[in-house]
DNA sequence: TGTACGGGTGGAATCGATTCCATGGGGGGC
DNA sequence: GCCCCCCATGGAATCGATTCCACCCGTACA
């Protein structure tokens, strides 16, 4: 392949007259930098990035280390951030933990070993060395959705909470009584969050919400088919079934049915995160709907303020219930559908 | 951040000896690996991986470009290729080319540009003058799932003919006999073969596959809809509705629901490419299910062939039929659910 | 007419590793 | 006891770019 070398040979000129063409720096006459053009065009050049982020200490390429790529939340905020990453110059190399710390450490690490120019992190855990080690560095990090309390970097999220509150009046309203949750690790913020908000909300409606109510699971479907196996095995089985997020809300459904109960009207049932198969479930599922487009192009915004020198912001945007059919009749309030 | 250089310092040796050290070159003194390890962990160095990719023109990285990672098939497809590379101590980077040859040309130039090792592309178009310039450039390239005719390499992909006979012989078991199917874009293999399958099946069945029973698709949920929508509208619409991937079918199936139509008795629906959410959708919707895992396995394997030197074959896998119930009652062969 | 300034240019240093080559020293074979 | 070979080691070249610095030359101003 052809080198800069090449390429100033072809025109005549040196390599740095070369570099500077092709990094237009304004000390170049109209002769050379044609010359190099037609040089650069006749030899199909193309400058080795490799060279380049060596000598420049600058990759122009950002790290994203999602919890789960298969959850089509993720996935989304991926592709939001790539393309917002893209528009900005920056390729994206994405790790995908699989909910697994080792794995996580696994990608953080080689990550920086490609000196990427910042990072994007959803957190599996509550408190990595690594990661702590790394912003000490100077690597510039921004958390995206989950975050890790004591490290003090931007976090960029959805705040579930006003939505959680009118999912709870919503169920309420419904006659439900008896609500339970299925909760993500407590270990990561957006596992416990979810919890403290539903109580809160539960609490403003009068309604406890037992030890056996909380359902252990770690946002995989199979935990929430067990979560609820157990809810079902309970004396007083609960009435309405709040998963954390869509992986589990799928388990649930599943075990649901397998008992035959008819959702929507036997239990009711309502998750965390909005995808667009929820639509086409049977029933068509009431759901938590994050802005994960915003979310995406938020935390790239940001990390590419903290490449810059900056000390952008935290940003929290707000979630809200979209709801179907599977808390009871069809919607009563106007944020139906969409 | 340490260098090589503070680390031979440190353990007072010459920056060859840590090198040698790292790279596990048997000429090492016992003494000297010890004092450079110790210096190594004392330092917390972690080498340039760009510095060393400039060096030994080896970037253990792969290039994954494929055509919409919101695509079920593609993101478990991407997330099995991203778990046989690591096993072979390769990092992935994926493009989204969103089924726009514009943006898979921007992938695959960035990826050359950054020097990957090789290179895995389900193509969105028929013909990339920049790909087969980069087989030219000695890339090792591998195409799966689909492929350029005319480009001499390595494919890895299922074959789902065998499938979609059996889908047909199904569905005409079932009394259907006005089989539509919604086709992919024609510049995609995976478009093209699948019309072509289906229509060699309903020959054997002795069923004609009318032009208007062809719905032109573009692997997305919206032509899905668009297709469905005018197979309705016709004098004599198809009692059955075959969808060439799973996007295409969400939409199908909204606009067959829109109609009032009972999907599995008024008519029947199916999809290619199977996907988790199609059990728990109203119906669960027959499908042909690739063997995504194995296809990403098989990719990486053939491409760290090529790279390794070597000339590893094409491979095709069986797809196989999935029956649910969107076609008509339950399963009346011993293939169902899975 | 001399000098100062600045734009265009090339040579060479540099980024951080790997690796070739030369060298010194110790051990084994004769 | 001598020689040879091989192992361990360090110096220096190298990968392909960017960029500092010095130089040349032409123009404008005093």
């Amino acid at each position: 392949m052809a080198g800069i070398k090449d390429v100033a040979t072809e025109a005549g000129v040196s390599v740095a007259t070369v570099s500077r063409v092709l990094n237009s720096h304004p000390s170049v006459s109209e002769a050379a930098r044609v010359r190099v053009l037609a040089a650069v065009e006749a030899l199909g050049y193309r400058p080795n990035a490799v060279a380049r982020s060596l000598r420049t200490d600058r990759t122009r390429t950002l790290g994203l280390v999602i919890s789960d790529v298969l959850n089509p939340y993720f996935t989304e905020l991926a592709r939001s951030v790539e393309e917002a990453a893209r528009a900005l110059g920056y390729s994206v190399i994405i790790g995908n933990a699989d909910e697994r710390p080792d794995l996580q450490d696994h990608h953080v690490r080689t990550l920086l070993d490609r000196r990427i120019d910042g990072l994007l992190v959803s957190p599996t855990d509550g408190g990595s060395p690594l990661m702590l080690e790394a912003v000490r560095g100077g690597t510039p990090i921004v958390f995206v959705d989950r975050w890790i309390p004591g490290i003090d970097v931007p976090v960029v999220r959805a705040d579930g909470r006003a939505a959680i509150g009118d999912l709870v009046a919503h169920l309420h309203r419904l006659g439900r009584r008896r609500l339970a949750i299925i909760a993500g690790p407590a270990a990561t913020t957006t596992g416990s969050e979810r919890v403290e908000a539903f109580r809160a909300a539960l609490a403003a409606h009068g309604l406890p919400l037992p030890d056996e109510y909380v359902g252990q699971g770690d946002f995989q479907a199979a935990s929430g088919r067990r979560a609820t196996e157990r809810f079902l095995a309970l004396p007083e089985p609960p009435d309405a079934v709040f998963a954390a997020d869509n992986l589990m809300t799928l388990g649930a459904l599943d075990a649901l049915r397998a008992h035959g109960l008819r959702i929507g009207a036997d239990i009711a049932l309502a998750a965390f995160d909005d995808i667009p198969w929820f639509v086409h479930t049977d029933p068509p599922v009431t759901a938590i709907a994050q802005p994960t487009g915003e979310l995406g192009r938020a935390a790239v915004q940001a990390l590419a303020g903290l490449i810059g020198g900056g000390a952008p912001p935290s940003v929290t945007l707000p979630a809200r219930l979209v709801v179907r059919r599977s808390c009871g009749e069809a919607a009563p309030n106007p944020r139906s559908e969409q």
